[in-house]
DNA sequence: ATAATTACCTAATGTTATTAGGTTGATTAA
DNA sequence: TTAATCAACCTAATAACATTAGGTAATTAT
């Protein structure tokens, strides 16, 4: 037909990937409905494995072009890391089946680390270090917290949620509690301002609210 | 032989699985490196999958076994958690291909949630919860400290340090600066004591944080 | 001693990824 | 115009596995 047939092929595949599994997924499954045959699927894929990354890298690839623009105006450490990460939710939460592969299918292949994705994960990640330095020298950030430590938390606890989100199947919204989350990240890398903190207007008589845990604040 | 074909059957799994993974490993790599035809192998497991979870099934039952004893007598939540991760990452390093099989091989199975590794992996980290509620209860740590998105943070940032080790080929040790990311996740956790922070021997004359707009709830 | 069971085996069977070797119809080169 | 090339497919092998069928020989139970 016409040359969007590399497109049906990756949007097939993308989705049978994401709903039944890389190895339960079948080139036939895919072929077929993408409306063609087996193997002339391989005439634009190598195997199923490059099939597989090809879907990451398309998306990961318009990620890194949109992060500079995104950033782009926003002043301050924190800023710029709480902009970093409801941009990078919401994108998760527009691409679910996207993230699902990426995150759940991907790292299994051995040859993840010599691939191209990888390389552009790791320069995404890299704008938050960026930003970690910046707010250390800036004096926003304390100025013994290590950057590259400070950036493993943040990725790590970053990672830990939408992982989490994709194994429940997105059955709640990602933004749900993401305010409080970046709340306790932060206090572990802002300066302590000898007074006035932030967050210490309860100060509560403690034992007081012993058990609530639902619901918080105000 | 004797009634150890079991084990070498799990032995040879491991190593193959860890090693070339999954997918690559075939049922024939396994069962002739235990010694055996392939058809004896289905005389232990009911297949591929099922040998698979039985690798992590058996060292998450172990971790779960020791942890009890390896907290018992240790006072105050920081402390706890100090415990629990430095014990934990000397399991993970003691048992990188168990570590593994569940940190890059487990979660690609669509079974993994309805499995019982799954529900032991989260009474695992449900222990971390209680720390961090007993923690916030005695005044340890901060009243409006929401304790499952304090265990997000904590778990995230564990898991992902565990994740790059085992992806980097564990070409470093995992306590590497393990006392400072601990530090760094600690103090989003704990209370400020209005003053004598233990951190704030720079106490930089702030005046940067001024831009701060984060949408600060109440 | 005989029946049942254990711990294996060899040889199918069926599913899949991948390849060989076309066909067809359009485009280009002579 | 006609012959050659090429693109975009196809059907039908091939070969690698996972899994099953059905058997054997040795051990254990009755």
């Amino acid at each position: 037909m016409k040359g969007n047939t590399k497109e049906r092929i990756i949007e097939s595949a993308k989705q049978l990937f994401a709903d039944q599994g890389y190895q339960k997924t079948t080139i036939m499954d895919i072929s077929r409905q993408a409306g063609l045959s087996d193997a002339a699927l391989y005439e634009y894929f190598r195997g199923k494995e490059d099939l597989l990354i090809a879907i990451p890298d398309l998306w990961v690839r318009e990620l890194l072009e949109d992060l500079d623009e995104q950033l782009f105006g926003i002043k301050g450490a924190a800023n710029k890391l709480r902009k970093f990460l409801w941009w990078y939710i919401r994108r998760v939460e527009h691409a679910p089946l996207d993230a699902k592969i990426v995150y759940l299918h991907l790292k299994t292949n051995s040859n993840f680390l010599a691939n191209e994705v990888y390389s552009n994960v790791k320069r995404l990640y890299s704008y938050i270090l960026d930003i970690i330095e910046e707010g250390r020298s800036s004096g926003e950030f304390r100025a013994d917290l290590m950057p590259n430590l400070a950036r493993d938390v943040f990725v790590g606890t970053m990672d830990h949620l939408v992982t989490r989100w994709l194994l429940k199947d997105r059955s709640y919204s990602l933004f749900d509690n993401l305010e409080n989350i970046f709340d306790i990240v932060m206090d572990g890398f802002k300066s302590n301002p000898s007074s006035g903190n932030r967050r210490t207007h309860e100060t509560i008589p403690l034992a007081a609210e012993a058990d609530v845990q639902g619901s918080e604040k105000c």
